[in-house]
DNA sequence: CTGGATCCCTATCGATACTG
DNA sequence: CAGTATCGATAGGGATCCAG
């Protein structure tokens, strides 16, 4: 593999690998689409999978994706308002692209539990 | 696509996600990585593709790849000190595996310019 | 050339409380 | 249920200067 399917590195492909990259790096957003994904699609209900979040970042990310066209947001007028994401094509594609990524983290962290160090071992 | 190839979310499989898309999702991570990919092998090299990347936001950022084993690093001592730096066998295919991400993102962005807004619109 | 050490600034995230 | 408003803590990233 010669990284040819990112094209010339000059730099405008690099920034572009790096925005994508970037984009869905944030912290709960891949988990957030993988969720949506699986059909968890009230709020509620997507908080619950992802143990831990809050609601303000939850309700951030929700944007941010509808913001980039990754989900759409539908509001359904009943008793309490209840609203429904899902995923646009667009969304529906980034985590078909992200699986292989998923599959690579299995494959060599599968074992181990933390494996993966973000940082050195942390600045101060 | 109903994410199969991600498992159940339950928590486990959806940590992992996240945890893979975290760790090349830092800044200047991926585009390192494909730098090194393209056969920039010297610090400076890298840098040079790298435009706008510091010396100590580079430096940490090898470190923290060769500290995850996705690149080697060689000192080869000439007059003054090189040093190569090369994918190991886990980041090519970390490399690979994020090769539909820019696919992606060139499917969806080629076009326009910045269109991807991670944040919402800033805080202040 | 290849980094290390510092300083600072800002973005980001978490917690808590409140509302339609 | 589905968010919003505010606040505070943190740490990541950039700039600059220095060293082997």
């Amino acid at each position: 593999m010669d990284s040819s399917q990112f094209g010339d590195i000059d730099d405008e492909s690099c920034r572009n690998f790096e925005a994508a990259v970037v984009l869905v790096g944030r912290r709960w957003t891949a988990a957030i689409l993988l969720a949506i994904g699986r059909h968890a699609e009230r709020f509620t209900d997507i908080r619950r999978h992802l143990n831990g979040i809050t609601d303000p970042v939850l309700a951030q990310r929700l944007k941010e994706l509808e913001g980039n066209n990754l989900i759409s947001r539908t509001v359904i007028p009943t008793t309490p308002v209840q609203v429904r994401y899902e995923l646009t094509e667009r969304g529906r594609e980034l985590l078909a692209g992200l699986a292989p990524l998923n599959l690579w983290y299995q494959k060599w962290h599968a074992a181990d539990r933390a494996p993966v160090t973000p940082g050195t071992g942390g600045p101060s």
